[in-house]
DNA sequence: CCAAAGCTGTCACTCGGTGTCAGAATAGAC
DNA sequence: GTCTATTCTGACACCGAGTGACAGCTTTGG
């Protein structure tokens, strides 16, 4: 059984949701707009909504969010005794170039830049990849990296990413993310061996 | 009128229900103390608490978060020519020897660190300032920032804060903050003009 | 002493989120 | 095709964070 039909049932109603809700956050607003409302939309009760979503923030991030797992292999799969800054800019410059920037992303991101409670939960998501990036880098084959290091690392990249994320926000998405990554990692680097 | 004592009354009781709140926190945890609770422990009703605190999380922000004024202030009394990111380093670190690690500021980040809603409530408060100091870093008189530039210098600088701020919890509070904070922004570094 | 301004408790309300339950729909075994 | 265990759903009741409105008391300044 590759795929039951109950899971891709699920699957599509957790991408309607989502599609409802932030088409509803782009228009009104996201304090403006209830969970009510959002499940009415979509032909469900409010009860159900919160069997899909944790939080009424999470219907924004489940598609341009990382998760921890994706990064902490693609951070194995670098030879080990490459630079830990060296690798990260290439992890996640590949998870950049995944991205397609459709206007639905470049909506998204507005809107969690004009909300706060929104990027309150963006950072509450990220610091729970950020814990794995970091114990992995901690334990990594070669150089053994302190605790501190290691979360300086990690902390820095992220810093990157919000950055990029910022600049492409105000050039109304139309700058290539990879190339502002790159000028990022570059202009801040974490350097160790000094 | 150099203070009056109304205002004198209204910070005792905002200290007072801040002292309270920071004890049953770290006693119950936070999710599991109501805002009723710390109230009536501080001899007052829920309605006024929030005449004190815009939210329950700001209860416990308030001894140990910097305020964006300051920051912005202290770094236009830096050299002109500085570099920025050492300019940064100054002010950050002369703010971080008035802070006295006490007892009470260790059981504070410890209950940030514990729970993520205060995390992500501590970044929300951070934008805020973050905005604001990259603001004054992009038109600095001098060298001209962009915007891009302007936004990784702050970014950068939070995330050696919040490394510093997690290995000193995890020394247990021993740590010392400066020496910490100043290996972070040598370790770490935005370079410009490359 | 008197009026304006500030602080307080009380009540009522909205909204996010959770526990429970009973019924409908579905998956897999036969 | 049927039966049973599992899963999903709506309905209902509930809790806690936060807000608006109002009435009464205290402080401030004249």
């Amino acid at each position: 059984m590759p795929e039951g039909l109950r899971e891709r049932t699920r699957r599509a109603v957790r991408a309607e949701l989502a599609d409802v809700a932030i088409d509803l956050f782009a228009r009104q607003g996201f304090e403006e707009t209830t969970v009510d409302e959002i499940a009415r939309a979509a032909g469900l009760t409010k009860r159900s909504f919160f069997r899909y979503f944790p939080t009424k923030e999470d219907a924004v991030f489940d598609s341009i969010d990382v998760t921890g797992e994706n990064v902490v292999a693609a951070l194995g799969a670098r030879p080990a005794e490459e630079d830990p800054w060296t690798s990260l800019q290439h992890v996640l410059r590949h998870w950049q170039e995944e991205i397609h920037a459709s206007e639905r992303t470049l909506a998204t991101h507005r809107l969690i830049e004009a909300t706060p409670a929104l990027g309150g939960r963006l950072h509450q998501r990220r610091t729970e990849w950020r814990r794995r990036v970091s114990d992995a880098l901690h334990d990594r084959p070669g150089a053994g990296l302190d605790a501190f290091t290691a979360d300086l690392l990690t902390n820095a990249a992220t810093a990157v990413l919000d950055a990029v994320s910022a600049e492409w926000l105000r050039s109304g998405g139309t700058a290539d993310r990879v190339t502002l990554l790159e000028r990022g990692f570059s202009l801040a680097r974490v350097r160790l061996g000094d």
